[in-house]
DNA sequence: TATGAATGAGACTTCATTCAT
DNA sequence: AATGAATGAAGTCTCATTCAT
């Protein structure tokens, strides 16, 4: 700890802080997991990209397969418990809450690199059977339990109709997953696709498909 | 002659097939890439797959690309062609029609390998642009016309009302590549996931949602 | 042989004779042999060209070595024997006959496809001493040895001064030897290189030098 | 720590050795180059010769072509920058400096590795265009430039008789390159070719028809 | 006799991981 | 803690030669 003293207190740019390190290893193993694949990414990419040596990798991960599962604690846990925390402290209705989760998954989901990751899991699941439990177990069935937990709710005040809130969060959410995987797929070859109008279509069936009121 | 009598009926080092050599081939490298994806597929695999040597299948195909488009040439565009033709030959309602195809494609490729390369065509997309214009082309855009022009007929037949093919096209297939996706990506992980039940619910979304008496 | 009867007497254009099979792939490989060298010279191709299949090849020539050895022997030897016939019948003098031989071989060898047989022979000598030795033996020995008896007679006769003619036939065939690799080297990337005007000044330096009569 | 005792001393897996790496790899690169020739030549051999594993030589070399290219850099064009280093320090004759420098050459070219170099360009120049262009553009344009110039020198210093100063380039590196190809090609074969002699022949032979007192 | 499908060793090259420094 | 040189297994593709037909 000796030599960071004279670190104390100062940002020192020249030097970046070992504390650091992970962070900046992790946003550049995104960034490229996100666009390459979790089998097409070198490490040394991702190293070059962090700038730090691929040996250094390895001090904080123990292999690929680690970096990537820390990748999926530190960004996209994060995003599920920010919209489990934001249901808790919902006062108004679910159905305006889940209008709302969705806009924001637009926002730091589906347009933020993030959406790679939904893709790249979904594309290399079959691959890569330890990650494929691990975000299953961690992401999908964690925010599948939470829409559902949301849809129970709406129906218990009165909001919604009575459906199977399972099968409910998953039509509320497949679209979402679709969107993400196409647009890390074929939409930059084929630019007729526009995501927001497909989503927002989407919204609209689901939730007509799911009020009370559906037919008044 | 001594030495040849050991042959007889012996395993001999290879057997001259030309004829069934490119299905063979072909069938080994649908089932490979279908599980494995483009990149992670060995041609070693392939040619064990198929009870040949790896030189072997640079006789009937030029290159791992290679093989892969003929794979789609011989097993996914026979199925478009199949539903082209059957739509040509359709007496009944377009919406009979689809219901039929639906199901077809539900037996004939959600059940099949051959959903495996559409999931692989759309994981692998952008790390093979070549493969991926290849399919766009010829599957997607293609599948889509058909649709597309499908919904039209019904539209002119007045059997769905005034909406834009194109969309309501991509609402029909987007559920089915999904699937697809699905089938080959966690749904081995998630057993909760009912492919059936999904596809049907959507069918009877999107009839309901185009049909002219929806709400009549 | 019952078989070729019916073909006894006529010319028979859509069934190639066997008896010229040999000949027909001896000319393939001398063209592909002298374009491509030895080791880069498929053997598919020689058969492409020469119209046969690969196998046939082997009916007629025991391995890739062995079928050269055949090239120079068909094609190359039978220059030498030409020109050692044309000796025993000169009746002018030797130094017109030197020079009307390597008028000859300019024609016949430099501006065919015999020097890329040269040219590949000094190539790839070392990589293939089999092939060297038999090339050492039976050209390039043979064709020195016959210089030099040309030079011994003509220092009998008078015409050529006292010299070691071993060493005077090596200053004659060398600027052949490397005007014939050149051309199959670097000349069609340096066209500046008149292979003629070389050949003749070399020609002329040379009788010069071995003249009688060279300081009157 | 135990474990670590025995490594004292021991044969590790691997030395790190930065700064002589790519020396080496190019010294064991130039000896089998040299013997075998460009396509002969295995990266599996340089990585033997230069007791390093294949996947080494891509760290600093990104291809065959590449290292072959690092050969000529590293160590043809040194010598003829020091012949033209030489060349322009020289106070004496024209016609001695080029004694000097063929007698280099010699030593320095004919009797190393380098020669090897020399041959194999023009054995497979025909196979590699790349290469061709490459070695054509950077030795045997340069040096021919450099020795007309030396010549068109001697010319104006009166040494010379006035005459196509690259065409005499020509006539005194012909020889040389000859020498080169023919010590790696029959040579080894062929004992009875005194190099030494051939080249001072031609070199009393070339100043004599350049000097402008030759006959006089 | 003729074929050409089939082989399999071996070429170049890539990259996750290790470890001496 | 940090480096990055080194490894070596594994990938795609080639081609002389063999042999069932």
């Amino acid at each position: 700890m000796g030599e960071l003293i004279s670190n104390t207190g100062a940002t020192c740019r020249w030097r970046r802080r070992k504390e650091e390190r992970p962070a900046e290893i992790l946003a550049a193993a995104l960034k490229t997991f996100s666009s390459k694949g979790f089998a097409a990414t070198k490490l040394a990419e991702v190293a070059k990209e962090a700038g730090v040596s691929k040996g250094t990798l390895y001090l904080y991960f123990e292999s690929k397969e680690a970096l990537f599962k820390a990748v999926v604690s530190e960004f996209v846990l994060p995003q599920i418990a920010r919209a489990e925390e934001q249901a808790q402290q919902n006062t108004g209705s679910i159905k305006l809450l889940m209008i709302k989760l969705l806009e924001q998954w637009q926002i730091n989901v589906l347009e933020t690199e993030l959406s790679g990751i939904t893709k790249m899991m979904i594309a290399e699941a079959s691959n890569f059977p330890d990650l494929a439990t691990f975000y299953l177990e961690n992401v999908i069935q964690r925010t599948r339990r939470f829409v559902a937990n949301l849809i129970k709710l709406g129906i218990e005040k009165g909001e919604f109709r009575q459906c199977d809130s399972d099968y409910a969060a998953r039509a509320f959410l497949t679209p979402m997953v679709f969107s993400a995987i196409w647009q890390h797929s074929l939409a930059p070859f084929d630019d007729s696709y526009d995501m927001n109008e497909y989503l927002s279509i989407h919204l609209d069936i689901f939730l007509r498909g799911i009020s009370k009121d559906s037919f008044e």
